[in-house]
DNA sequence: AAACCTTTCGAAAACGTTTTCGTGTTGAAA
DNA sequence: TTTCAACACGAAAACGTTTTCGAAAGGTTT
């Protein structure tokens, strides 16, 4: 077993200073071209490579991003991270990976963790525990420390930093002004419960257009699903009592839910019920019908919130505090679950 | 913006030194009550937390394991970060998380990147470019470097280190006699070129159970699909030129394809075809009609593997050279793409 | 021959810890 | 009064780098 070489363990084989050994691999001109070339040559045979961990110690830079999420098996999450890595890979950062499972707790120490020096930065997407307690403290104390904070898709007003998220209001008025622009009138929206950021504006556009409309909101048409538990018992109680002829649904799995539950009454989709559907992932795509959506770029969210990130740490300098809010352009992906 | 407060810092302010204030915040005894106290307040007040990067230089440990796989938008891969992850944070590790992108080059890199010191050791799954190429010496570097590896699912041989996978071979098997029991003889396989560790093996056990029955292999049953791009294209002409009765896949997607392409040529399911695949996901659970699956517990694989690894990690002493294989059991679960 | 410049290298500090060892002070025992 | 243990603390090394500065050696200019 062949343990990794170190610049003292060279110096000393080669009887000169670390230095010297250290200025020769970084083709510092202060060493004579014969020495330079031994060590080189000698570094090359042993298969020297700098300790990162002191390299950051040195440098005070990590090159490392640390992600908090709160689940990573979510299709939306994983494109997110896949792009990330996409950008961090080219700028030569690596990416770190904490899950807060929706938990306040958890999403606390996992910061703490990861803020002692392990990444020089964060991206993260709020759990709902934290949305609902509306406590930024170890947020804040990161940010007070100095280091960059990406929020993407829930995120809070509260915290000051860049962020990057879809305009959920303008989707889902967009959304649904299509389903109305169809002659569909009875529209259900399947939402989540309003501390949920994204599932507060989304239920916002969704009532604007209404009003824009003029049609009258029916609040009993508004189903707020807290966990996934009761999903098919509310939208069952919906289908059976109201009778509506199209549904927004928040995410997919509400949507493909209520499909099912649909076509298992004998209503048939498209022609009976329109449904379209936040969040473009693998369901719409594979699921009978195929599903209408709003395509939710998750790479593109990944790409740009690193971007921004990486830009801070390498601007860090003058800090800015000219924090920006990118905003990631949706389109509706028309299939086979809304009337043509 | 208030930085980070270290020993040093402390020791200053209390004059002190560093030593004294490191002894009193880790509750030496060396030191008078007094003093720590005094030391352990003031560390409170200015919520002192040990450098990692520091620790590990010193301790030469990371607490962190460096998880390399092909892609992460993929809900198997997923859950097996998942696994990894939640075994991690109850020992106290982190995850950094590189993606191979089924290239070998952006394994090689990934590596050796982490290897310089980023990370203890590595779970890891094979990339389709280094299964074909064979060339494994970048996992030979690292093992040899004293290095713990886990591999899971996309395995080699060729390698000597701990590994975790199910028994593919025997999945298939027992997937093909559920068919057969069925009272269905023709039997397609839809699987990977060869060189992918785990097609193979699918392939192997789908190709026993045959012989095992005296049933004739019919080569033009077996479908190796290289790309999802040509997918459609070659399932098409699979229905369409031959009679098959059942269909075994070797993945989700490939068989919820094949399912949609059936459909639309109104063959009924299961009544005129009947569907297994490999692969318990979010298609086969939320897809029309849902998908009789081999269930392949990511989390439990990832749980096992990152299990392994620590163990090795924290026993680190004595190498055992005891390399251990874990099977993770599989089973059938029947959904509504099968005869009943 | 003196003064000076170049070339080439090494010592040491710094990053933030932990830990070993040494040392000065105090009080008690001889 | 001397000796010794206990106590409380500090200096320094170590982990592996990079970089600044100083210095020795040699050569060139006056």
């Amino acid at each position: 077993m062949r343990r990794k070489v170190t610049l003292k363990q060279i110096a000393k084989e080669l009887d000169v200073s670390i230095s010297t050994v250290s200025k020769s691999l970084r083709d510092s001109p202060e060493i004579s071209e014969d020495t330079r070339l031994k060590v080189q040559a000698f570094a090359k045979l042993y298969n020297y490579k700098p300790n990162n961990i002191a390299l950051s110690l040195k440098n005070k830079k990590t090159k490392t991003i640390g992600i908090i999420i709160p689940e990573i098996v979510h299709h939306f999450f994983a494109t997110v991270i896949s792009g990330i890595e996409q950008v961090a890979n080219e700028c030569g950062y690596n990416v770190i990976v904490c899950l807060s499972d929706e938990s306040f707790d958890k999403e606390v120490i996992n910061m703490e963790m990861l803020a002692n020096g392990s990444t020089d930065g964060f991206i993260m997407s709020l759990s709902k525990e934290t949305q609902q307690k509306k406590d930024f403290h170890h947020l804040q104390e990161v940010i007070n420390q100095g280091m960059p904070v990406v929020l993407f898709d829930r995120i809070s007003n509260d915290i000051l930093c860049d962020k990057v998220i879809i305009d959920d209001q303008l989707a889902a008025y967009e959304a649904t002004n299509f389903l109305i622009s169809k002659g569909l009138k009875k529209i259900a929206l399947l939402t989540t419960v309003d501390y949920v950021s994204v599932g507060k504006l989304r239920t916002d556009g969704y009532l604007n257009v209404l009003h824009d409309h003029g049609i009258e909101v029916d609040e009993s048409l508004i189903i707020r699903i807290e966990d996934t538990e009761h999903c098919d018992e509310k939208i069952n109680e919906l289908l059976e009592n109201k009778s509506v002829d199209a549904i927004l649904a928040v995410n997919e799995l509400f949507a493909v839910t209520a499909i099912k539950l649909a076509m298992s009454k004998g209503i048939k989709i498209p022609e009976d019920l329109s449904v379209v559907a936040f969040t473009d992932g693998i369901i719409s795509k594979y699921s009978t019908p195929t599903i209408t959506t709003i395509s939710q770029n998750g790479i593109k969210m990944g790409r740009k919130a690193a971007e921004m990130l990486i830009k801070r740490l390498e601007l860090e300098d003058e800090e800015d505090e000219h924090y920006k809010t990118e905003i990631i352009e949706t389109n509706l992906i028309i299939r086979e679950s809304t009337k043509s």
